[in-house]
DNA sequence: GTCGCTGCAAAGTCTTTGCAGAGAG
DNA sequence: CTCTCTGCAAAGACTTTGCAGCGAC
């Protein structure tokens, strides 16, 4: 099994990802503006796990000259998941949340008392899924997967 | 691997559903009414996957004469969900969907298609996410997983 | 009878959309 | 220059809440 540490080592970095987005915009005739930028940004330099609302925040927090919309990002998110750098999960009461999806493919621990969001990988599930969406019939495009608990530390402080 | 029907031989009948549900509500002093008790037929006779609304919908249709708001369908669901007797489900775009919890175990396979959902069951994937948490250090309450794609009704479609 | 429950409508959230001006290409 | 993007505010969708009357016990 894998965890998040190793995720980061294989993150592809900013560079990367940002020209791979201004690619993708000049391919589809769209702009590449400082919000765009600005907001790519914000989910790359974060845990990666924003609702859109905490991304406003972080963005104003960090480029408070430059006036960012709340519709922005809900349209810029919106622009990235139709072109998949960025999957939503939606995690009980928690509300939606994105993440860059230029990652490889994980699951998450999700922390009931904290919020945490550890991210795993288990080949022997994955392995698993393939094979029972073959059983059933079903084309598989995609799958998610999580555990809910108790993070060590919350059980600590209990 | 054990699918949607050996799930449907396994689901308790609606009478011991309806005595635990009476006796719950006796325990806390709540109310046996009318409206709750359509609520949880309607649950109950679905294919168990319903957003609010279709609930709403569904019972407004079974039961003409009893006027049952909305709001009585929310508060319901919140009251069964508190006592685990339903299960909340959001998947992507979908929305929000409830489904009666008293069931065994079991994850979901969805259709991007037709929406269409598949309940299974798989017992390596089951242990191992066990075993995940525990490598984790972390304390497992609960856990879901969901497959997406494309169903073998909507694949001959094409 | 009491006290919780209900329908209704109003109020909250969260997200999307219309529009006129700003700005990227 | 053109045509997309943006902020703003208004509109939508979904869910929750306050209230006065209703109904279970």
């Amino acid at each position: 099994m894998r965890t998040q540490t190793d995720f980061a080592e294989r993150t592809i970095e900013y560079e990367k990802l940002l020209s791979y987005f201004k690619a993708l915009l000049k391919n589809e005739n769209l702009k590449y503006t400082k919000q765009r930028e600005v907001i790519l940004d914000g989910l790359y330099n974060s845990d990666g796990h924003l609702t859109p609302e905490e991304l406003y925040n972080l963005i104003q927090k960090n480029h408070p000259t430059l006036k960012t919309g709340i519709a922005t990002v809900y349209r810029t998110l919106q622009l990235l998941e139709d072109h998949n750098m960025v999957t939503s999960l939606s995690f009980g009461s928690q509300g939606k949340k994105y993440e860059l999806g230029a990652k490889e493919h994980h699951d998450h621990m999700i922390c009931t008392e904290c919020g945490e969001i550890t991210e795993f990988v288990d080949e022997e599930i994955e392995k698993r899924q393939h094979l029972i969406a073959d059983e059933l019939g079903f084309k598989m495009s995609n799958h998610s997967m999580q555990i809910y608990g108790t993070c060590r530390q919350c059980q600590e402080k209990q």
